[in-house]
DNA sequence: CGCTATTTGTTCAGTGGTTGAATTAAATGA
DNA sequence: TCATTTAATTCAACCACTGAACAAATAGCG
């Protein structure tokens, strides 16, 4: 049998660095403008986009117009502007073209969310199951299903997929196999050949496979770069069960040498402290992983869904119970003696607390951020930002879907040629 | 009276990422030609750059034919080659074209080199003398002299100064002004002011003003990219009075959200150890800086030299003297730990010892490896090498005089305009 | 020695894409 | 109503790359 759904990691998506041809530049150009709609914040105009990027207005409506033609920006109605001479024709993102298909497996739940050009969540679903007594190639299945309703939803919609993503809570190796995912009991699963019997959601689009798996924290570091107001680099933590980061650095996301970047919750934070499942000792994960805070605020027998504990520890802590706030009060300093190495090292001024510790914020912040000031060398110039992260549980399914969306804006010339 | 010397730190030459005109398309294929004749073992022909960019020969002869005239590409002699058919004549980079100039502020030394396109140091003089009790404004006049000297040798050897860069022990901000040299006791040193007096080294290139200012640990690092064999993202730690990093992801100089990245020395070890000068607590400085490997081996009140400390350590670790072996392994510990968590953040393959690290290699990475396989949760699958830095005391000035060098390298249409 | 095979490098017409100026389009305001 | 103003399109010119044909320079072979 074919393989038809064909399936990568985390590689990069052959990046060109090659030649510069004829042609190349257009493809560059159309980046370059549909990059500049997307960014705005309100719809520009031709003339606007010329004098922004530089390009001739001549240059902006060819190249306006192939995007138009390909489904990718549409003309917005009549624009409310001021002044004299002929009014403007403003140009967004299309709301009826590609669109993303974004995926999650996670300990307790599968999601599938569409989301447009625009960024816009189309189609969302949550499937809450404990995955962890169901072998892989059962959980893929049930999550293809997710896949196909969400793909009839979004035709439905007048919405073509063109690509997706799917994020695992663990380490996900090049080829798309899931090398661990300790809390989902996961160890070398090969999940492109266990799609393989599936029928292929999408198709191919400019060499790229149209599923892409990746780490969840990546993915939902990304979600909240593209959602969020947040700068071109931060920190992004999400605690659950285990604890994840994804590192955006100058509005891209850092994968590391082999895509295994991230592992913030194996950081030793007292190098003596007692041994971990990891092998090391005194892991931040230890300190303030979802377990840890459980156990310190005396709920250990609880057996609350991942989910679950977030919001119980956000009860307790708004109605003041000590030993909640002691717990978190501890957590927010390991968090926080992580986040000064981190800082020290690579200069970030914002941390988006994601994922179960969002709810907590506001009591994980000032332990994070007395730490902050105590060790950070340059703290006193330039303030570090810790917020919440804008998305909520399913930031990695957004995120996921929102990174093929963003390979769409990133690259318009692959989706045009296959028209 | 006006600034002749024009200066800036370390902000990213206005990255284009703006409009892709007709013209930019050459400045591209210049680019990458020039890569490759630079990244190439051997002279590579034309057909050779053909086949390997995907450009056409006609491109390629007509994009060399431009590197040829501007001097950054020369033709190598009767090249020796077996086969049929006509000899490709060889292209390399050219010895007599531009060149970068490279100075050093440290505690007990200036330096200034000068390095040619091909990389090969044309020029060298290292002055010691202890700084701390000399002025900025003075230390920075001696320091011209020293270049004004480097700028004669290079013109006598036919070479043409087309940049400089300064590395200092300390913190630089985007305007070059140095905001805290702990070591050296500057604090808020104008530096791009206090060089105006001085004669400017060379003219403006491409918008890039002639002097940078940058972290001496940041040079040190770029210095080891291009000198070494060292892969696209590695570590590069320098072992000095303080401990400073360099950080470099998929080929470049990660310099964070304000320059100030790789602040390795003050990231907790132990946070509830002993204080440190910065505020915190238990920083790696404490456990890994000369000074405390020197006091943890008895050898505190010797007073030597920053150069000679690494010396007399090697000596007498290769008697075996029993304080300093043990001192070493403590140290080596405690970068062990430190390198865990960088690894685990960004998943690094490499990690470089450079300064007074480089030559203690031997006995500071049995112990760093150590940290790292009990840390490091994807070690099992991925080793992590750990090497000293193949350039010696001097990284910082050669990799100060080479990021010039790599800079037309990576932007030749700069230079070739100048003409 | 001369011929062929082979590979390198150049020349030249053709083409795609951007430029700049002129032109058309559509509104405001006196 | 018409000048003014700004937006968008049209079109000749130009720049850089392509592809194919051609010239150059060597090795191998009879």
């Amino acid at each position: 049998m074919t393989v038809m759904w064909q399936c990568q990691g985390v590689k990069p998506p052959a990046a060109p660095a090659g030649a510069v041809r004829q042609g190349s530049l257009r493809e560059l150009n159309l980046a370059l403008v549909l990059g500049r709609i997307a960014a705005a914040r309100r719809p520009p105009s031709r003339a606007a986009l010329a004098a922004d990027t530089g390009l001739t207005r001549a240059t902006v409506s060819a190249v306006v117009e192939d995007l138009v033609a390909g489904r990718l920006v549409t003309e917005a109605e009549p624009t409310p502007r001021a002044g004299a001479g002929r009014p403007a024709r403003g140009l967004m993102l299309a709301g009826d073209g590609p669109a993303g298909l974004g995926l999650e497996i996670n300990v307790d739940y599968l999601a599938a969310c569409v989301v447009d050009l625009a960024g816009q969540v189309r189609h969302h679903t949550v499937h809450r199951a404990d995955l962890r007594p169901v072998s892989p190639a059962d959980a893929l299945g049930r999550l293809a299903e997710l896949a196909g309703r969400a793909r009839v939803d979004a035709n439905a919609q007048g919405l073509t997929l063109a690509g997706a993503a799917l994020g695992v809570p663990g380490l996900v190796d090049d080829a798309g196999r899931v090398r661990l995912a300790p809390n989902l009991g996961w160890r070398d699963v090969p999940v492109p050949e266990l799609l393989a019997d599936h029928p292929p959601l999408t198709e191919t689009v400019d060499g790229v496979p149209p599923l892409v798996v990746d780490n969840e924290a990546n993915l939902a570091a990304l979600g909240e770069l593209h959602a969020g107001a947040a700068p071109g680099s931060f920190l992004h933590i999400s605690g659950e069960v285990g604890i994840g980061a994804g590192i955006v650095l100058n509005g891209a996301l850092f994968r590391g040498a082999r895509g295994w970047s991230g592992e913030i919750g194996h950081i030793p934070v007292r190098p003596d402290g007692p041994p971990c499942r990891c092998g090391g000792r005194g892991c931040l994960e230890l300190y303030a992983g979802q377990e840890a805070i459980l156990s310190a605020a005396g709920l250990a027998g609880a057996d609350l869904p991942a989910d679950r504990a977030s919001t119980r520890l956000t009860q307790l802590a708004t109605a003041e119970h000590p030993a909640v706030l002691r717990a978190l009060a501890e957590a927010g300093t390991a968090i926080g003696v992580t986040v000064a190495s981190v800082v020290n090292l690579l200069d970030l001024d914002t941390v988006v607390l994601g994922g179960g510790y969002a709810p907590l914020t506001g009591w994980l912040r000032p332990p994070v951020l007395a730490e902050i000031e105590r060790r950070v060398l340059t703290a006193a110039w330039s303030p570090v930002t810790v917020r919440p992260a804008t998305l909520g549980a399913t930031a990695a399914a957004v995120g996921a879907a929102g990174s093929v969306v963003r390979r769409i804006i990133a690259r318009p010339g692959g989706w045009l040629a296959r028209l």
